[in-house]
DNA sequence: CGTAGCTTGCTACTCATCGTTACAAAGTCC
DNA sequence: GGACTTTGTAACGATGAGTAGCAAGCTACG
């Protein structure tokens, strides 16, 4: 199991693949060639089809690979196939657009509690979803086994959210607020940062 | 210039450097040690010296780094000091949380337009900004030099836009749509996908 | 003042990873 | 049938990152 874990260099090439993916499954594609795959990804071409072909052979030669048969297949790889409940705190704008946009369900990823404090937002309904008070967490958390949680809550309650979560057992947390997270080694903080990688784009285009 | 550029890992190494130096400085830290930056990214703490005393003597031997001075320096090596201007287009819920926090105004980036179409959210404020129709666009951009272009609009019509930021010489476009867009090979387009993030997280912490 | 304990700066070495080149096999298109 | 495309795969070389180790400089505390 563990021992023929991925690569991180592998792991997030495949991931980013998954992303081009699921774009062009939106956008009507059907089948894309490790070349095009390769320039929206900025991966070679080659290191593209050497980390396919390490795990079977899902292309067809002359064509390309088939879209969405390429997807189940990385989601398989990953180990990510199925549907993750997770849990957002926070239903302001940015809850809202979150709530209520596709990219999470896309990839497997359904909200399954959304939760506030506000008295004037718990009770109202974002899409299917009924926001909840933020009390409510704990019980819900211990019945339904939430493993992910998405911060999109003031930067000031942050740390103290994702203690919670930490004691309910969340494992991973996806933080789009500025606070710096101190959790236990075994829980993971992701930290939503798109001006540092604006930054960082920008480098290369000053260069 | 071009000669000493930097290479992808260090400009990558240094970005993430900078924003847990800004969330840190935001937590009203002055100090920071590379091996305390080591836990929050993940990145060894050799590497991290390493990185840092190749541009110069940062750092204070038994103390660490003085968290203000080191992000300034990091900017100046990474040559993106001072303010760059940014459009955002579309001011829905995303749009709106994007404009009212302070990810972008932290890392330099200041929004200096908003736009929009709804004839229900043009001409209102986010803010200090108006939002603007999105017919001002390419005047607007011809008088102020936008070279950066975020975009929280819908998928569908977000390769429109798109073709316009190009037409109008925006060289680095931030997605935010699920759209897979296609521009110039002299324009990057960063497209935010927080879904596949979560997966490659996933994926570690089953393993 | 002086000693103990950090932390940086720096070097040398090793190993893994990625880009490159090359080419055969299998498919499509005309 | 023939030209063209694209995958699958191997070999090689360059680059990058982890590791270990150590001296120098700073703080803190007796």
């Amino acid at each position: 199991m563990a021992s023929d874990r991925l690569t991180l260099g592998v792991a997030a090439r495949l991931s980013r693949y998954l992303q081009v993916l699921t774009q062009a499954r939106k956008m009507g594609k059907t089948s894309i060639s490790s070349q095009a795959i390769s320039e929206y990804t900025g991966v070679n071409p080659t290191q593209i089809r050497r980390d396919l072909s390490g795990f079977g052979k899902f292309g067809k030669r002359g064509v390309g690979y088939d879209i969405d048969s390429l997807i189940e297949q990385i989601r398989k790889i990953l180990r990510t196939s199925g549907t993750h409940n997770i849990a957002l705190f926070g239903a302001g704008n940015l809850g809202q657009a979150i709530a209520s946009s596709s990219v999470f369900g896309d990839h497997g990823f359904q909200i399954s509690a959304i939760f506030d404090v506000s008295p004037e937002r718990v009770g109202q309904k974002v899409g299917d979803l009924t926001i909840r008070h933020y009390d409510a967490f704990a019980e819900i958390a211990a019945r339904e086994g939430i493993m992910v949680g998405v911060l999109a809550v003031p930067g000031d309650v942050a740390q103290h959210v994702a203690d919670d979560l930490v004691a309910a057992g969340v494992k991973i947390i996806f933080n789009y607020s500025d606070a710096l997270l101190s959790v236990p080694s075994d829980v993971t903080v992701h930290t939503s940062s798109p001006a540092v990688e604006l930054l960082y784009a920008l480098y290369f285009y000053l260069s």
